[in-house]
DNA sequence: ATTAATCTTGACCATTTGGTCAGATTTTGA
DNA sequence: TCAAAATCTGACCAAATGGTCAAGATTAAT
């Protein structure tokens, strides 16, 4: 009744100290379990990485297990969320180039959340296998069906368009993954520069654009559809 | 001085039950590290998978930590001796065709041992890092300067050598460590087919061989140098 | 100011973990 | 055959781990 006096004084939603807590609780539990895996990951660090006691961890959470779910779903729904939609209208060549550059920025920027997911994988995915035979295998399917339409339109070169997708992932995910060993050998050992990502997103979009047949590079080229070749 | 009857009836080693044991505990180790990471895996675990009690693996190998600094070891030295040696005056081509495929078979026959190493490497590599810097970099730095060589007398198109590298592994090896993903979004929950290696191995070389201006592919191409294009 | 709801936290517990050990068993070599 | 060397293993331990809890402290709402 009374206009209470605050409630928020910039709205910055209800349960302030709850939300506060558990973004800083999620942000040290991504690294922990980027750095450790589910198993090797411990209460106890998630907790000291926030700056919190455990018990405060388990206020929140539950269980270990409950707060790396919601760990792995926050980094599905980024995942998925971070490509705008593409269309068999799409130009090829800008829209693969523009994917390319969206996964190495998430690969330079959240490299935690994808070894978190990588980390997932590796062990055989038991917690989010639903989700990969589901939503992200409906995903692929979807843009691998316009790759296929481009083929057909004769607006790229005969590719498989399954295993594109799967490989730019691959060429992407692991500078974020792999990062120590990549600067290791580049004689950076205290991480990679900005300049080496750029040079990495630019070699990704030309091998890529190249398998595609869609820059004029090696030796001249036009664009004709021909019959897919792959044995040497 | 008078004969022994046996001490190797066939000559298979000295020490016989030492080296079978230890070879069940690596591999046992192997599939249990690759699984769980280092922190993650248990000796007990090790221990089941190679049926043996666990006070056994600790007396052949001491620690958990001896032990798997023994499986790394092992994987490294599979690593860098499973590619023949590469000079200048191979034929680029079936030479890199050669070697997406040696590791290809190495991610179909030993995937275990790829994720040991993704493990290691997506937590900082810890303690594998003076190899990253060593050993590594110089296997790098070696096939690099042979790439460029081929680039300088115009054998192949210009590229970024070391990144063409480092690609190589993040696709071939994706193929090992992330297999779960694709077998589903392949529609497999199973795992991955002998076919579905074949033709991501045909991928593969298909990719790099476009990227290098080595196949006659999507528009028709012939065997010129021209300068190095990557920005979109 | 008062009270209910929310949040905080040290102490605690049962289980799991890496590692040890001493005594038993097997293998080896002459 | 027989003793020395190597191997095996159940029982055990201290430390670490996930999780609980009850009592206090803070915040919110009127």
């Amino acid at each position: 009744m009374t206009k209470s006096k605050t409630s928020a004084n910039s709205n910055d939603g209800e349960g302030r100290i709850r939300k506060e807590n558990m973004k800083k609780i999620l942000q040290a539990a991504e690294k922990v379990f980027a750095a450790n895996g589910f198993r090797g990951a411990t209460t106890a660090d998630i907790a000291d990485e926030a700056g919190l006691p455990k018990a405060n961890i388990h206020y929140y959470f539950g269980t270990k297990a409950k707060l790396y779910r919601t760990v792995i779903d926050d980094i599905v729904e980024l995942w998925l969320s971070s490509f705008r939609e593409i269309s068999e209208d799409d130009d090829p060549a800008s829209t693969l180039a523009d994917y390319i550059r969206a996964k190495m920025e998430l690969s330079q920027n959240r490299p935690e959340a994808s070894r978190v997911f990588a980390n997932e994988l590796i062990r055989g995915a038991p917690r989010i296998k639903p989700y990969l035979s589901g939503d992200l295998k409906e995903w692929v399917d979807h843009k691998a069906s316009i790759i296929d339409k481009w083929i057909e339109q004769g607006k790229i070169a005969p590719v498989d368009s399954r295993k594109l997708i799967f490989h730019i992932w691959a060429m992407t995910q692991t500078w974020a993954d792999f990062e120590v060993q990549w600067s290791c050998i580049l004689g950076n050992e205290n991480g990679l520069q900005q300049s080496d990502y750029e040079n990495a997103t630019n070699a990704i979009i030309t091998t890529v654009l190249r398998t595609c047949g869609l820059l004029p590079t090696p030796p001249r080229v036009t664009d004709i559809e021909l019959p897919i070749t792959t044995q040497l």
